[in-house]
DNA sequence: CAAATAAAGGACATTTTTGTCCGATTAATG
DNA sequence: CATTAATCGGACAAAAATGTCCTTTATTTG
């Protein structure tokens, strides 16, 4: 469904989100630690995030990665698959057609396009803050 | 969503059978041709489906591949995306994670199964036959 | 200002997926 | 029975995704 990229960066994003909500910073070393991904590939899907203002990013020491609290309500999970994926999930043909639409239709389009209204739904509607909250109180878990 | 390899499977599936109807046995080379996929690479997919019972070949002159008319009602999608990508449609977490269950869910456990109930659902009621009668009356398309 | 710390970014390495080529096998036909 | 046409199957090639390493840049702190 999600590049390995994207998983990656949707857990870490969600880590970081729950530091933020203590107040902390995280860096790379911690955020891979904690999500249990390769660090120097996690480190440049974090620059991808901040390149997109997604996350926040501080250089040197103290420095680290963090989400203003508004902004894990307005980040939806949309935002990060777009971010790392583009939009092949949203707008693609499921069999792979270059012109696939209701005019000229693949076997399969309709039955697809219902499929990734409810995908797209709830990428656009899930935001960071939901996410970040289920793991705080112990409804959730990110590793392994 | 699905590997090329996937796409190209089912759209050489559904030509198949709907050559298959008008009693046509087909070559891999019109197949690659009428789905525009590359020929060698349709090949290899289409012995993989040969294997696992979902297409019928036939070697030699005259040869080629066809679908008996029942058999393209038992055929359902589902088994094909199985026989070339694997059960990870179906099985593996949204977010990566190895554990991840409704006991120890990731972030996205539940809103994941929904839409992936749906898909499995979808893929596991669609007959090859449905698709393959689509083309047929012109609803649907399968090039480009 | 020097040292230390952390992200940024470029180059490179590995693995997986996608795709090609060619000889072996099977079967039909003259 | 030789020729021919087709799939089968193995080895190889190219491209994309995943992952690593190392230098540069920014910033804090003593």
């Amino acid at each position: 469904m999600f590049s390995k990229a994207c998983e990656y960066g949707i857990r870490a994003a969600v880590y970081i989100a729950l530091q933020s909500l203590d107040g902390r910073r995280v860096s790379v070393n911690e955020i891979a630690e904690e999500i249990d991904s390769p660090i120097a590939f996690t480190a440049k899907i974090l620059q991808q995030l901040s390149r997109n203002n997604i996350i926040h990013s501080v250089k040197g020491p103290t420095g680290g990665f963090q989400i203003a609290r508004e902004d894990m309500d307005a980040v939806k999970l949309n935002m990060i698959v777009k971010a790392i994926d583009g939009d092949a999930i949203y707008v693609g043909c499921g069999l792979g057609l270059k012109e696939c639409n209701a005019q000229k239709p693949c076997p399969l389009h309709d039955k697809f396009v219902d499929i990734r209204t409810d995908l797209s739904k709830m990428l656009k509607s899930t935001s960071l803050y939901e996410l970040a909250t289920g793991l705080e109180v112990g409804l959730t878990y990110l590793k392994r």
